[in-house]
DNA sequence: CGATGTCATGACACCGATGTCATATCGATT
DNA sequence: AATCGATATGACATCGGTGTCATGACATCG
């Protein structure tokens, strides 16, 4: 590989000036540049990172430390990958600025992580984003404290900066929504406690009916789903004939995300009910691949990760460049995505959305 | 950011002697070694790799070219990252050899290419993996050529060495195993002809058949989609009515890929038809999250892409070390996954793989 | 006309590791 | 006792860039 003296030898300069050439630091003569870059270019010439980190002690390296890409049974309710979202308004920022992303990937064990930290360190990158596959409570190692780092979905007790979508606010406007079209019979299929997101949700629903006066109906919030998935399929069975033996059943069922929804479709047709004729079904996360293909589309909420990715990346290159840093998780909104799928007795033209 | 020279102060040694207990090049003497470890941990240092580098001249790095990140709309049809497990799958190969993995997104145009490539060069990128998000032909800009270089679910024209799936085999084995349980009358709704799929999977098609003996009935294969997407549902739903309403209908229908079959079935349903009751539907991919949580859970074919990935990693770093390659397309095969969504008119026990 | 300033360029040291070679110590062998 | 070899350590050069400073050639100004 040629390096900055192959050039100045090639084009009768010394290397400072090929160095100018490259960095447009100083003025150089027309001629001058014109015969470097000749020479660049004949000799395929690309400079070393590493030289050049050695003077400047920066790397322009972030790193970024995520399970999306290996993502394993650990919680077989999401294997989505939905969140590279986040990493993708990462990598949009990162390129915006010129920053080179690491990825590394926790190949599903924290236990990793201090390693990777440590490969980080090496690479002297200049911050850290740490992404979590789902909203949740993490604990990172001591080691992380010595690099600015900002968590991405997820958060600690110690107060990390972190970015998080605003559960309670989604499902609220989801809800708001939905008696806006008529319905106040509104049910809450949860999702298992062991997620953050079910509880914020909860609220977000409680919040929207308390707002619009409706009391709360414990028999629309029939269950909290458990994490083992081969019984979810009878445990919503079980639900949804709970819901629809009601005196004054639902017109309208909120699940916990769409895939959740997903299933919900599944069995309800099975039952021989139409949607949203007989019942509207809204989910959660706008998961496109779910929400736009199904038939009919999904009526959902948007899981803002593109938005929270950038807002992550946007937050460790401020505290790359000062020290500071909020102590206030961000909160990111995510849209209602109107759909098909659910009823609005107010509107005639419910197609608005439809794919 | 300590420095060797800082741990050799610290430690009364000279910087050498910490660098061999770093590498443990040469024999260091135990009181000598003890001292220096604990200088390290004091000072939390940690070695620079870029220095490291500047010596060596390997850098441990391979470059990974993907849009799986930032998946844009370039192809609405396949927007569900499922690619990602090829970056998976070669991740787990790099984390086992102690490389590190740089991963740089396209941001869904390919003028970008030429840039990243740049980048990996300032880093001394040992060699490249380029990842593409479906089974397509490429063409890499002749920049690329001066690095060992794997292409993963793609190729070009020059013979680049490259890792695919298996499409024809996968299809093949899904229609013998059609076969096997009863299935004469196999219809096929092929994936546009813009994707390079399309026609192996319909010669694997071809070949299934014509090895029972049975003849091909052109209209068994109606359609090939438009890639235009708001048109599909209205291309689905016709060619389902063409099909259902043939002298002898087929017993079940292979769609060209798990998102397709998701529509099948909310066609078909709307249609007041049963699955696998009225008609058998398979797909292929083996996307989990639709093969899966769909109701009744799908018949399909894997892509291998971890396997894909794994495969293109061993590949490159065979590359790095021996100039040499190989000259033919690697195929990767894929599983036939049985799943309640086809009957099977020879076993009783239908639920065998349902989850 | 001499002082001053700007432009264009080069010489040289330095960043933080590691490879090479030299040196010192000590026990074993001839 | 002299030689040899293994062990343990350090001095110094080097990798490929860039920061600092010096230098020479001109142009400008009072």
């Amino acid at each position: 590989m040629a390096t900055i003296y192959d050039v100045a030898k090639a084009a009768g300069v010394s290397a400072k000036t090929v160095s100018r050439v490259l960095n447009q630091d100083a003025p150089v003569g027309r001629e001058t540049r014109e015969k470097v870059e000749q020479a660049i270019h004949a000799l395929g010439y690309v400079p070393s990172n590493a030289a050049r980190m050695m003077r400047s002690n920066r790397s322009g390296i972030v790193g970024l430390i995520t399970g999306a890409i290996s993502q394993t049974s650990d919680n077989p309710e999401l294997t989505g990958l939905p969140d590279l979202f986040i990493v993708q308004g990462i990598q949009q920022v990162m390129a915006a600025q010129k920053k080179t992303l690491m990825i590394a990937d926790t190949a599903g064990s924290a236990d990793n992580i201090p390693h990777l930290l440590e490969t980080f360190r090496q690479h002297r990158a200049e911050g850290i984003i740490y992404v979590a596959d789902y909203h949740k409570q993490i604990e990172l190692p001591d080691t992380a404290k010595s690099l600015p780092i900002v968590l991405a979905n997820c958060f600690d007790t110690r107060a990390t900066p972190a970015v998080l979508p605003d559960d309670k606010l989604g499902q609220k406007r989801l809800v708001e929504r939905l008696i806006k079209a008529g319905h106040h019979r509104i049910a809450l299929l949860r999702l298992p406690e062991t997620f953050v997101a079910s509880d914020l949700r909860f609220q977000g629903y409680c919040d929207a009916m308390s707002e619009a006066s409706i009391p709360f109906d414990p028999a629309l919030v029939p269950i909290t789903l458990q994490d083992d998935d081969p019984r979810q399929l009878g445990q919503l069975t079980e639900a949804l004939k709970h819901l629809l033996n009601l005196d004054q059943p639902p017109t309208v069922i909120c699940c916990g995300n769409d895939k959740m929804a997903l299933r919900v479709y599944g069995i309800l047709r099975s039952m021989g009910l139409n949607i949203p004729e007989d019942i509207s079904i809204a989910g959660y996360d706008n998961y496109t691949l779910i929400a736009e293909t199904l038939y009919p589309a999904l009526t959902t909420v948007e899981l803002p990760y593109r938005d929270m990715g950038r807002q992550a990346a946007e937050l460790i290159l401020d505290m790359i460049k000062q020290a500071d840093h909020p102590n206030e998780p961000a909160l990111m909104q995510g849209d209602v995505y109107w759909r098909s799928s659910v009823t609005d007795f107010f509107t005639t033209n419910v197609k608005m959305f439809q794919q």
